[in-house]
RNA sequence: GCCCCCAUCGUCUAGAGGCCUAGGACGCCACCCUUUCAAGGUGGAGACCAGGGGUUCGAAUCCCCUUGGGGGCACCA
């Protein structure tokens, strides 16, 4: 058996798309699994909308997300790896000129002169008379003669490849054997632009024979082209490869994904701070499972359980509360230092937004970490969550500062006495289970709910109700900046 | 319109004729833990397996029809 042989082809015609990432997943693990080759091709013949900036956003997140290739451009814009290549389309042009010429020389391609505008208005008029667009075939059988007028007349013609009539059946891996019938592709299919250059179905056809694909795997939105590719394959000379069509991942609606419903670029995701390992396992359990009841997969479980013939047929909806949990899954089971470095660029993204007034060095936030970890659905979180460690001040509101069972008198009292406490518990008293015992004592003394006291507490020290524990966070705040925090609460008081 | 694909809790899914009075997970609800919020634990609601016909001793599983949903039909990819 030919060697394993994959590729994903996306154009650089936007940024990484969650479903492009999913298939370029389920790719990589089947290479990986099987142990062979995942290559990454640019299709990048759509000149008017591919630019540099998406390549770029296409290649990182891949990289990004783990998803190694062993052929193709190795970083946006740098040098190719592969002996395939290269791996750009607008590099291959000469390639698919080559297969051009070869099917008109066999004759299962011609010239067509008819204009965008004919086709155009052929078009609708079959749908006017409610027949299903397909091209007639005029310029199917000009003689010589009558192309060669043709020319003279300068138009430039686009290529066509023609389709004969007989039906075209193949085995798909997910979805068993699928018969297409002919007559229902459209008609005779153009293959290169009267510009000369090569159109989709081609390229991908001509690329997966050059680069020797044995199994191309890819949404279910390209099953009914399948048969154009097989017919193309055909005439080309060269051996279909297998076909796996994945089911598509959808909107809440159970439409397609699309940027107007979803949000569908992964380096927004990214940007969140959802992390790769639950992105993965996330995006490899949409259409996919391992047949027991595991949920949490490493790339490498997942390489090593991967199963095409596992596959969904039906699409799946991207449900992001499900994709936040298996995030806060992954967080708490990351290594402490690899979880600090990846939480510091959103540190410093909230210190330039001014959310907090300084980024702290990768200690400080290591300390934290027992404290915000379990709190943390996304790394985006850490502001919320932990800003009040890294802020000079805090914002305080009386309303907010005075638990809802209290007073104004009484929240006064109450923050005066606590910090009279912690004042006199010194600074070797100034740790987490001693000043729980000082301050319960205190309350107890006073007839007051612990809750009530503590909660008067948080909101002085962090300007907020919803916190990580009080006394670990008095602790990590250091006995200075609570003393100062109580007192600054206690003028708020007076001042309201 | 035509063609193709699909169909189990709201969502992701287990299920390859008897193990299914359909299992798990997310979400939801309750309780426990608890200084708040999380996390964690326990329990619960939630699917007449889209509907109807077959086949079979027996069907979520096989076949047919219907219905519903999706995708594709470009000189886009």
């Amino acid at each position: 058996m030919a060697p394993i042989r994959v590729r994903i082809a996306p154009s650089p015609t936007g940024p990484l798309h969650i479903g492009t990432a999913r298939t370029a997943l389920f790719n990589f693990l089947f290479a990986r699994h099987h142990g062979g080759t995942f290559i990454l091709r640019l299709e990048d013949t759509d000149q008017a909308r591919s630019t540099a900036a998406f390549e770029k956003d296409i290649v990182d997140n891949l990289h990004w997300l783990g998803l190694s290739w062993d052929e193709g451009p190795a970083v946006a814009g740098g040098e190719e790896r592969g002996s395939y290549g290269p791996y750009r389309q607008m590099e291959r042009l000469e390639r698919y000129a080559e297969a051009a010429e070869q099917l008109l020389r066999e004759d299962r391609a011609y010239p067509c002169y008819c204009t965008p505008d004919e086709l155009e208005a052929e078009r609708r008029r079959q749908e006017a008379t409610g027949q299903s667009p397909s091209y007639s075939g005029r310029c199917a059988r000009l003689t010589a003669v009558e192309r060669r007028t043709r020319e003279a007349e300068g138009l430039r013609p686009a290529i066509r490849f023609r389709i004969g009539p007989g039906t075209v059946a193949f085995d798909d891996a997910v979805r068993g054997r699928v018969e297409i019938d002919t007559a229902v592709l459209g008609g005779d299919l153009v293959i290169v632009r009267a510009d000369g250059t090569p159109l989709y179905h081609f390229t991908v056809v001509v690329d997966d024979a050059a680069m020797a694909v044995s199994d191309v795997i890819r949404g279910e939105d390209h099953l009914s082209n399948t048969p154009k590719h097989i017919l193309l394959f055909r005439a080309l000379g060269h051996p279909e490869p297998r076909f796996a069509h994945l089911p598509l991942i959808l909107n809440p609606d159970r439409s397609k994904m699309s940027k107007r419903k979803s949000q569908t670029a992964i380096d927004d995701y990214v940007a969140e701070g959802y992390v790769r390992e639950a992105l993965v396992n996330f995006l490899a359990l949409l259409g996919w499972s391992t047949g027991t009841e595991d949920e949490i997969l490493s790339l490498d479980e997942l390489i090593e359980r991967f199963d095409l013939g596992a596959v969904q047929k039906g699409g799946a909806v991207f449900d992001r509360q499900r994709l936040e949990w298996l995030n806060g899954q992954w967080i708490r089971r990351l290594e402490d230092d690899d979880l600090v470095e990846r939480l510091l660029p959103f540190l410093e993204a909230d210190a330039v937004a001014g959310r907090i007034d300084r980024v702290p060095a990768a200690a400080e936030v290591e300390a934290i970490l027992p404290l915000v970890r379990e709190r943390l659905p996304v790394l985006g979180s850490i502001g919320d969550v932990a800003g009040f460690f890294f802020c000079e001040e805090v914002g305080l509101d009386p309303s907010v500062l005075i638990p809802k069972r209290w007073d104004r008198a009484t929240t006064h009292d109450g923050l005066q006495a606590a910090r009279a406490t912690v004042e006199a518990a010194g600074a070797s008293g100034f740790e987490a289970e001693r000043l729980e015992a000082g301050l319960r004592a205190l309350a107890e003394e006073r007839g007051w709910k612990a809750g009530d006291l503590f909660m008067a507490i948080r909101v002085a020290l962090t300007g907020k109700t919803a916190t990580p524990p009080l006394f670990e966070s008095m602790v990590a705040l250091g006995r200075e900046q609570t003393l100062e925090r109580l007192a600054r609460a206690i003028d708020t008081l007076e001042e309201a």
